[in-house]
DNA sequence: GATCCTATTGACCAAACGATCAACAATGCT
DNA sequence: AGCATTGTTGATCGTTTGGTCAATAGGATC
């Protein structure tokens, strides 16, 4: 039971003393960072390596690793959704070209972020919280309006709620824009060359050509003089 | 220090001796439903709790529990691929939709399964084996296939090496089927009803004819007279 | 039914886990 | 300079982790 000395050859970086608030930030910008790499299941004494602190100084600014998780997931939701998406979205003097363009170009630069990709996914494999929430918004602000973009731009003015065939094709865009996020960030799989946002938004305008160049052959395929007929 | 007596009020299922193929078969399958659903950390007590023996037996089978990851990886793999899947492909008899849509149907059928997909991103996330194996599948036989086929139905014959736009159109076709799996497996988000095999045919269809129908404008926009003429 | 083989188990280990706490040391105030 | 505040740490706890091993018991063979 005889104690070391303690000893400490005090060599590297010596004590820092930060602000509550500071220090908090610090934690909480390298949790998301460490979490997003590592996973949910990452253990304290490494986060806190990466951060260059002690484990116990964790529990100081955070009770329980379920609460700096919380915090992590938080952090990460706010000022994601950008209430702009929706006002382009719902602009009556674009079509819906420049609407989807707009919005998906600006979208994946916000969402196809290397921490929210995987923290997403990583939440999804286990405790769904991130996806439970994130769907929830997609679901209720923003699917709504791209189908409703979708029909107007087939002559369809109809407000009534989505067939499943509607959303699915319109899912097929969503899933293929968030593709380059898995293969990006999950899969880590480069097919070709340079990743920069200005080619995404190459590939993202053509993956929206295609749907919207298609949509309304392959969902309102006879002349759309009424409004209701989906399979 | 004094030892308990056991006790061992043996009222479960008394002790039952496999052959040591049926019970390696047992923890196997076992373990690739445990580790997609607890990911590769889940523990091995629990998987042993899960299989119905004792942990200590998992490692009379297995020496580490990196092997037994090994086993299930392997065992995941095992007749995934169908070669069937090329011959569809290669057949000049055939053309694009059918090629696309009896190929992607029954490919969805295969790997958008519960277990492929989730320790597909499990991998993706950690040490990335099952995406760089699979990938690596895609990347050889099947995406070549696919552009070639695409650029056939636009009547192109070019068998030069795909450029980026062709391949990340194809990708957000691929992407967009694949989000089904995502949907269904990781995010576990049921956006409309029922989710049989045959509705999944319905919209990958879509999905299909939604490429198809547009690959030709956006790709090679201009009267296809030679065979270069690619972003 | 005695014998052998080995599948199976309970007990155990060192290391690592999340969490706690008294003690220490920067910093601001006077 | 001295004091009080509190951000920070080392040591430690109880539990759980992957992994080991001698002992046990099921089942086939004779």
């Amino acid at each position: 039971m005889t104690q070391l000395p303690a000893l400490s050859l005090e060599s590297a970086a010596p004590r820092k003393r930060l602000s509550t608030l500071e220090r908090e930030r610090q934690i909480t910008a390298g949790a998301i960072r460490f979490f997003s790499e590592r996973g949910l299941d990452g253990q304290m004494r490494d986060l806190a390596k990466h951060v260059g602190i002690t484990h116990a100084l964790l529990y100081h600014y955070f009770p329980t690793k379920q609460a700096l998780i919380d915090r992590v997931y938080e952090e990460l939701f706010e000022g994601l959704w950008k209430t702009e998406w929706e006002q382009i979205l719902d602009d009556p003097k674009l079509d819906a070209p420049t609407k989807f363009k707009r919005f998906y170009i600006d979208y994946a630069k916000a969402v196809l972020e290397r921490d929210f990709v995987r923290i997403l996914v990583f939440s999804g494999l286990s405790d769904r919280y991130i996806p439970d929430r994130f769907f929830e918004l997609l679901r209720t602000r923003l699917f709504p309006r791209l189908i409703r973009a979708s029909r107007r731009h087939c002559g369809i003015v109809s407000r009534a709620k989505p067939a499943p065939r509607e959303l699915e094709l319109l899912l097929g865009l969503h899933g293929g824009i968030f593709y380059i996020g898995m293969r990006r960030w999950v899969y880590q799989q480069a097919l070709h060359g340079a990743e920069t946002p200005e080619q995404d938004a190459v590939y993202i305008n053509d993956r929206v050509d295609s749907y919207l160049n298609s949509v309304q052959q392959i969902l309102y395929p006879a002349p759309p003089a009424t409004t209701e007929r989906i399979a």
